[in-house]
DNA sequence: GAGGTTACTGAATTTAATTCGTTCATCATA
DNA sequence: TATGATGAACGAATTAAATTCAGTAACCTC
């Protein structure tokens, strides 16, 4: 991981479909070794994958929403049941185990109020050891990039 | 936006590095029909971009955490005020603007906790119209796929 | 049912990805 | 200081993919 490197992943962040020639002649190497390199990224896992990156309005899936979640601490597996339904969801984008007054931040996407009230209901909290959920709805999406810095 | 176009999204979002030969198989569609589809779901916007998806840890980018901010509601331009300030920063990949208890929930790369607390108190804390902060620290990334339910 | 529009196919062409033989620099070791 | 191994780079040749385009079928609209 070098400097090089490092150039080529701030390009691949910033546009993933970026041709191998192009890619070449901004980082100044040529499109052989440029090709050497990124394949190296990818075996080693330091680029994981690709992905198109999708319009939510677009799609209909205009309401964000972020999740506290709160478990009940009576049984020992309940953490893992947890993280097993929650994968099987597919309206649940991320979901991270913290540290602090509550257990799990989800982050979800639906179609509007309506949708969410029911995927609230029918979903989320017939998930296996739930004791309390807390919803923040998104106004605004003030910065959404995805990006690491680098 | 059909059902071809629909088998579209959900390929390229799994992966943004598919050939146009390879997607038109799967969908059952001449390459030169796939190429169409595509070019015109990204000059319409549904297709925002494309990515490279990085891992965090062989980036020294470790601790992922969630920070919950409130403002002062003093003078009215707080608001615009905050977001500007928030798109310059590298290591906040989210920003969002909540109804709830409190008014932004930050989600932020650093390398570790010792760099958190720099990046708290140097940055964060620093900028305009911040009353109070709230920090979340992940232990776990339960799930972390950034797809769209298509 | 004529005219216009849209989406498709398949072939031809252009462009890019990939492979491979070679060179160069670095570095550890005899 | 030679020697040989290693890794990374280049450039040319080859393979594969993207792109263009002419022609055709399906579908509206009037």
């Amino acid at each position: 991981m070098d400097d090089v490197d490092k150039k080529i992943l701030v390009r691949l962040q910033q546009d993933g479909r970026i041709t191998n020639l192009e890619l070449s002649r901004l980082i100044h190497l040529s499109p052989a070794a440029t090709l050497e390199r990124v394949r190296k990224l990818e075996q080693t896992g330091i680029i994981r994958g690709y992905m198109a990156k999708l319009d939510p309005d677009a799609l209909q899936l205009g309401l964000l929403v972020f999740v506290q979640v709160t478990l009940d601490r009576t049984s020992p597996g309940i953490f893992d049941d947890f993280s097993k339904a929650i994968k099987s969801i597919p309206q649940i984008s991320e979901c991270h185990m913290v540290a602090g007054g509550f257990d799990y931040l989800i982050k979800a996407r639906v179609r509007d109020m309506n949708a969410y009230r029911n995927f609230l209901g029918k979903t989320l909290t017939r998930l296996p050891g739930i004791r309390q959920t807390h919803t923040y709805t998104v106004m605004e999406e003030v910065k959404s990039n995805n990006e690491l810095p680098l």
